[in-house]
DNA sequence: TCTGGGGTCCTAGGACCC
DNA sequence: TCTGGGGTCCTAGGACCC
């Protein structure tokens, strides 16, 4: 017999901006926005934010002086900071339950077993209590019979303070109504596309989609709409995955802060997103065979001409080895670049991973593992691990680095950089 | 001046094999 | 009249997530 089994979903309340108000507690109470890379666009907003009206996704240029008004403030993304906190955060989630799924940088799932249910409400609050007090950041806490449902409880507990964040739908008499309540749109696993199609079948809540023909689900929105709906009737069907499921591509691209149209200088930005992308391959102790660059103008510019493209190319034998990468990215992006563009945008992507030591031998090349390589990497991973980033890099990757992104309203790493922790002086 | 970056999974179709 | 029937692997594209 299956055991009696309740999801649970934490969710950092607007996580970016809890993180950034750990230590500058003058943010309190005030309209904060977190923007993306490139101090483009707003990502993670403060309550107060939303209440002038603010939105996911709005430009930061668009709304500077509006919020300069009303007292609000922005900064630039800070994920040296948010990473070093969502894993402090993490850990002491374990404690509650070492059914832990880390689904992203703000949520987890836990997942119980034959836990008497009257002890959710009781549990949940402990959890909130909890993350508050050791790490200063407020959580919501969902519980239900599926992910799917534990997702939707929990946005129930962040939309209504009533909840005082957290929710329980396990077995719960107003399960129909909120089911009523929640537009299609808003159900994890759909999306915008699945949305409009829904609606225009004149499926417009989550109860409606939890009633509808599973044949027919499965048809317009393959196994993984069948997935949702029969979790929303409280068929579990997905389940939390513990492990840490090994990558399987890698990407680094980042837009540039201002327009680039020389090759040179796209040349030394794809070698930078390059050597971080290998960076990250040697982290993990993969090895990665296939490469792929693209590049693309400014869709958001109707005016200049566009162009956007990308190639690949594989490496001889699987590798980690950065210069190896550099070779084949640098010829790639001959393939793909034309003269006369102003680029937006270049990355790379590593794909064909697997861990070192599963890498194919080669009968006339040394595997990666074989030869100096690795030893070379590794002490180079070192030193710039003990001295800093990128204090042994490659020459390709340029010296001015006018391409650089901004991030012109950057918090300290208060957490992560010696000489960037706060000192509080005692009185 | 100015609009993110990094992932996963599923499906359809083509190549190739016996 | 009629032109096999599976498999598997690979890739591109489309959907989704935070």
């Amino acid at each position: 017999m299956k055991r009696h089994e309740i999801f649970a979903l934490v969710d950092c309340n607007s996580f970016y901006v809890s993180c950034e108000r750990i230590f500058q507690p003058q943010l309190e109470n005030k309209p904060v926005g977190v923007l993306s890379n490139n101090d483009g666009m707003v990502v993670a907003l403060s309550s107060e934010m939303k209440k002038l009206g603010i939105k996911r996704g709005d430009p930061a240029f668009k709304i500077g002086n509006f919020l300069k008004k009303h007292d609000g403030v922005l900064l630039s993304s800070n994920y040296t900071l948010y990473g070093n906190i969502s894993a402090r955060i993490m850990q002491a989630l374990q404690q509650f339950s070492p059914d832990l799924e880390i689904y992203s940088i703000d949520e987890a799932f836990l997942r119980f077993t034959d836990l008497p249910e009257q002890d959710l409400d009781l549990l949940g609050k402990k959890i909130r209590a909890t993350i508050q007090t050791w790490i200063g950041v407020p959580v919501s806490v969902g519980f239900g019979s599926t992910k799917t449902l534990a997702k939707i409880a929990n946005r129930v507990a962040k939309k209504f303070s009533s909840t005082e964040g957290v929710y329980n739908l396990c077995d719960h008499p107003n399960l129909p109504k909120v089911l009523k309540w929640l537009e299609v749109d808003n159900i994890w696993g759909v999306g915008r596309k699945y949305a409009k199609m829904l609606h225009s079948n004149g499926i417009h809540n989550a109860w409606q989609l939890a009633n509808t023909d599973y044949p027919w689900v499965k048809k317009q929105m393959t196994v993984v709409g069948l997935r949702t709906t029969m979790e929303l009737n409280g068929i579990s069907c997905i389940d939390i995955e513990m492990d840490i499921a090994p990558r399987q591509e890698i990407v680094s691209s980042k837009s540039f802060g201002k327009p680039v149209s020389d090759y040179q200088e796209i040349s030394e930005a794809l070698s930078a997103y390059c050597v971080r992308a290998v960076e990250k391959l040697r982290s993990q102790n993969l090895v990665a065979s296939q490469i792929m660059v693209f590049l693309t103008t400014n869709r958001f510019k109707k005016e200049l001409p566009q162009y956007a493209n990308y190639a690949l190319t594989r490496l001889p034998v699987p590798s980690a080895y950065t210069p190896d990468f550099l070779i084949a990215a640098r010829s790639v992006l001959k393939q793909v670049y034309r003269e006369g563009y102003e680029y937006k945008k270049v990355g790379v992507m590593l794909a064909d991973l697997m861990h070192e030591s599963q890498a194919p031998l080669d009968f006339f090349a040394p595997t990666y593992l074989d030869d100096k390589r690795k030893d070379i990497m590794d002490c180079i991973d070192k030193i710039n691990k003990e001295m800093g980033r990128d204090v042994l890099t490659y020459a390709g990757v340029g010296v001015e680095q006018n391409w650089q992104m901004r991030r012109e309203m950057l918090s300290p790493r208060f957490t992560t950089c010696w000489q960037e922790i706060p000192i509080v002086k005692a009185k």
